[in-house]
DNA sequence: ATGTCTGTTTCCTA
DNA sequence: GTAGGAAACAGACA
């Protein structure tokens, strides 16, 4: 599931336990750990406290520091990336409730690491173990790790957007997808983005007008922010993704039949009319509200 | 049983 | 850089 507004749920879901300091990790399946030992990663936890969780596109770190000490750049940071099928659940010591982030579809928890900590439990969540749980040394390694992604995608400026493309080739969705031009947009917001923005998910990022990079730029801020207040991508009937799963479910904006494809090597979902391959035609369409 | 699909990322080859 | 495929994993579904 997660995309940049889940994790930024998961964020908002540590709030209440920074400070709070590490009595517990149990590691139940060692497979989502990387580049550390389970051994290890209980060793070097265990004890420490919880400072402020920070997200850079679907990446989440929570920095550690020793009790009775300020924060320094050598301090390890636990860095969780959630796949496709990962999630965080915050409980205050009652046990967890049924469904919620990171279940699989027949209610199985796939808790993979259950931190507890002094006020609560944090439980990290992931199915496929696509991705997984690091400890990383220091800012350095941090910084390291997050080297090759863009600017986030939910507080980038238009500017720094315009920078971001210029130069730069190849279709528009496999390039939002990318996570080097923005970070934290997955599949189903960009198909969303693009579909609010008219745009076709194949045209290229070198043929974009000025005016078209500019609704590019409105669209994406929009329906992050907007899925970011909903802590996901929500399905209203307003929206794209409301229609996804309904073959050739009618375009909400203009009633013409949706279309499905495969571009970029994921499933795609436009509007034949309001998203024309070639660019013209199909400005008249308005955007519905959100 | 077998093949295909999935809200992700990385690694490999043209 | 860009494009396309495969792999990591664990299912659901036809």
């Amino acid at each position: 599931m997660p995309e940049l507004p889940d994790v930024e749920g998961y964020r908002q879901t540590l709030l209440p336990v920074i400070g709070a300091r590490v009595v517990r990790v149990e590691v139940l399946d060692a497979g989502v750990l990387r580049g550390v030992s389970a051994e290890v990663f209980c060793r070097e936890v265990t004890g420490e406290i919880l400072a402020s969780p920070w997200r850079h596109g679907k990446w989440l770190m929570v920095p550690l520091r020793s009790p009775g000490r300020r924060h320094r750049r050598t301090d390890p940071s636990l860095v969780f990336h959630f796949g496709m099928t990962g999630g965080m659940v915050v409980t205050r010591g009652e046990p967890p409730p049924p469904g919620g982030a990171g279940v699989g579809m027949a209610g199985k928890t796939y808790d993979r690491i259950v931190f507890t900590v002094s006020g609560g439990v944090v439980h990290y969540r992931d199915m496929r173990k696509l991705q997984g749980v690091r400890l990383l040394g220091g800012d350095r390694d941090v910084a390291a790790l997050l080297g090759d992604l863009g600017p986030d995608a939910g507080s980038i400026s238009s500017g720094d957007f315009a920078a971001q493309l210029q130069g730069r080739r190849g279709q528009l969705k496999p390039a939002l997808m990318g996570q080097r031009v923005v970070a934290g947009l997955g599949n189903l917001l960009v198909d969303e983005i693009l579909w609010r923005a008219r745009l076709h998910p194949s045209r290229q990022i070198a043929g974009l007008t000025g005016v078209e990079r500019g609704r590019l730029y409105r669209a994406m801020r929009t329906v992050v922010g907007q899925s970011i207040k909903r802590g996901r991508v929500p399905d209203l009937p307003s929206w794209l993704t409301g229609h996804r799963a309904v073959e050739g479910a009618p375009c909400p904006r203009c009633g013409t039949p949706l279309q499905r494809g495969r571009i970029g090597g994921r499933t795609t979902i436009w509007c034949p009319r309001d998203q024309p391959r070639d660019g013209s035609a199909a400005e008249a369409t308005k955007v519905s509200g959100p």
